[in-house]
DNA sequence: TTATAATCGTGAAAGATTTCACTGATATAG
DNA sequence: CTATATCAGTGAAATCTTTCACGATTATAA
């Protein structure tokens, strides 16, 4: 079953919500609560639930924990991931250390940079490695997504090196567009792209 | 007129890309270059730039530095804007030095933190605060952008007050959701959610 | 000069998504 | 117990988006 795109997205972020209020221990949530979170429709939010084929009850709403247990089992959620960090400069560790990841089911596994000396003076619990041992540790480790934040002019290298040693999935944060073959999934978090889209939408005459 | 989310979005990268052609001394470019530069479609791409009433070339496709320049302009993206960074923790001191926000036209002109002593230790060219200085700032020096990198339990009042004091746009790296105003442009920049969205689209068996 | 191939621009068709209207279930109040 | 209000589920209608097909233009080659 494909689940459109759109689809995708809303639910990755009713999931994130149902995270938040499973915290607060909220225990029921309407379509209408959920539409409201996540900026969108209740009748969008009804349909994209049923589409993954969950269902509600009736004059109650969704179950907090069963909703948000079945959407992860539907979209894979559920399983654990190992991912790893290339390129230790400011905004890698600063990734090494969100512990966000890891309880939202990330694990980060290993860091790799370029510099022996960086490598040497950090001081995190993850295992940092010089980049030349990407290759083994991907595969001995297992891991399946690959975090990208080199600079701009090694960006498709790494990306390169992290296919070939096995990962299925990568996030990009350098600022450059890379090229992956199709069975890779590949996401761009482009900072300047989401200032120009605000940009683009701020009220005119500003 | 109302420009399509989706458009917009294409837009916005295919403005990135004319940034790297222009930079890499190429003068034209078809619409074929751009679909494949971006993931989409040369139909798409045709349509998208009719849509913004920018016209080519028959025969040879767009001149870059000129589609650029229109894009900007009907985007609102030649002016530049002033931002500023609420939160200097790791991230939020990356992305002070992040120089790309520069180059493509977004100016960093304060920081700020509520730790004095974090302040005082800080070494970056850019202005930084201490957040009760944060209305003041923003108004004094006409910001219109929020760049909002604090822990999840402050991020909302952040919000509230950089748009009381006048932003009209926030880009929130913080792991939580934000409320805001309808007319305020607001864009999530949630790192867990672009890993669900890449591991919801894994290869099935992995 | 003429033929050919590349490439834009665009209206129409196809396809996808969202909204709506209504059904049915059930909790709550009277 | 009955009426009422709430809320999920869903087919159909409406809307939006993408794709396609093709005309028009022009560079290049024969």
């Amino acid at each position: 079953m494909k689940v459109p795109t759109n689809t995708l997205e809303r639910i990755c972020r009713i999931f994130g919500y149902l995270d938040a209020l499973e915290k607060k221990k909220v225990s029921l949530v309407s379509s209408r609560d959920l539409a409201k979170a996540i900026g969108a429709t209740e009748y969008t939010v009804r349909k994209d639930i049923s589409l993954l084929g969950v269902t509600g009850y009736t004059r109650k709403g969704y179950e907090v924990s069963s909703l948000k247990q079945q959407l992860g089992e539907r979209l894979n959620l559920s399983k654990e991931r190992k991912a790893c960090i290339v390129g230790l400069g400011r905004l890698g560790t600063a990734l090494l250390d969100y512990e966000k990841f890891q309880e939202d089911g990330f694990e980060i596994v290993a860091g790799f940079d370029c510099s022996i000396n960086k490598i040497e003076r950090l001081r995190t619990s993850i295992d940092v490695f010089e980049v030349g041992q990407l290759e083994a540790i991907v595969k001995q480790r297992n891991i399946e997504l690959g975090i990208i934040t080199v600079p701009a002019d090694s960006a498709q290298d790494i990306a390169d090196r992290l296919i070939k040693a096995g990962v299925k999935g990568i996030l990009n944060f350098s600022p450059v567009k890379i090229s992956t073959p199709k069975n890779i999934m590949y996401l761009d978090m482009d900072f300047t792209g989401a200032l120009r889209f605000i940009a683009a939408r701020l009220t005119k005459g500003g």
